[in-house]
DNA sequence: TTGCTAATTTGCATGAATTGCTAATTAGCA
DNA sequence: TGCTAATTAGCAATTCATGCAAATTAGCAA
């Protein structure tokens, strides 16, 4: 995800208006690890801005993904979670704590497919699941 | 999945009745390769059993799924798919029609994984995104 | 075959996550 | 400073799934 100057720069130059609700969102998001999830995003956002919507933190999420500035990976558990790093990775969750964290596959290229029958990929998503360091 | 007749052996030994429910969910996902969710599965059992109920149809999915006998496979869109497919195998989903099926990967095992950091992986979960032939 | 009892089914209420809708507000420009 | 389209907030609605309790029933024992 691009950093909060260059976001505010590219919305301006779609038409998006930069509010102070999504410079915080911004802000937030930028280098955040943590995979959270709407809610989670929203609580830490209230507490720097009381009385901004949940709505308007799933808007601006959206938002921000369809610009290709966010992921969104589901762990199969609960809630979407959003992620600013658009590199090409994949994920681990915790089954312990529900942690994600990122890893990055060598190999997944050599990855030998059978039964795609007529099927033509286009991406590839890698779930890993276990426990991390703290849950073992 | 076990065969209807080996299930309902299963179902007994456990101390589980087999109902009328029950025997044509197992006949109906048995050898069933669509991936269907909750909500196919009962508008396919009520029409063979008119007054069937969807919270029967959950019920008895889940007991499945706990008996290792169904996998829960989650696309990330919309409702949880169940597959009687227990194999050690993957899923490709058709962004044009949604249809889910299973492939056979070879080499996963040699994935190199980069960031682990501690974290200990018991499975993996592997989901290609594409086009099926009927949708390029 | 009959009767008992625990398991099961139903149907409705509830809950979690997300999106739709609209009036009030506001960013950004002229 | 004013205008206008974009945005926000908040509530309703939707989708998927589970909780709960009353009525029913499978499976066993006599």
């Amino acid at each position: 995800m691009k950093s909060p100057t260059e976001l505010t720069e590219a919305f301006r130059a779609t038409g998006l208006k930069v509010t102070p609700q999504r410079q915080l969102l911004f802000r937030l998001m930028h280098g955040n690890t943590m995979h959270p999830t709407a809610e989670a995003l929203y609580s830490e956002a209230s507490a720097q801005m009381p009385g901004i919507s949940l709505r308007t933190v799933y808007q601006t999420l959206t938002d921000l993904a369809s610009m290709g500035e966010l992921r969104l990976i589901d762990v199969g558990a609960g809630a979407v979670r959003f992620d600013p790093n658009v590199d090409e990775h994949h994920h681990v969750i915790c089954q312990g704590c529900g942690n994600v964290r990122d890893v990055y596959v060598a190999g997944s290229q050599a990855l030998h497919i059978e039964g795609l029958d007529g099927f033509s990929v286009d991406s590839t998503s890698i779930l890993f699941h276990g426990s991390c360091a703290s849950c073992v």
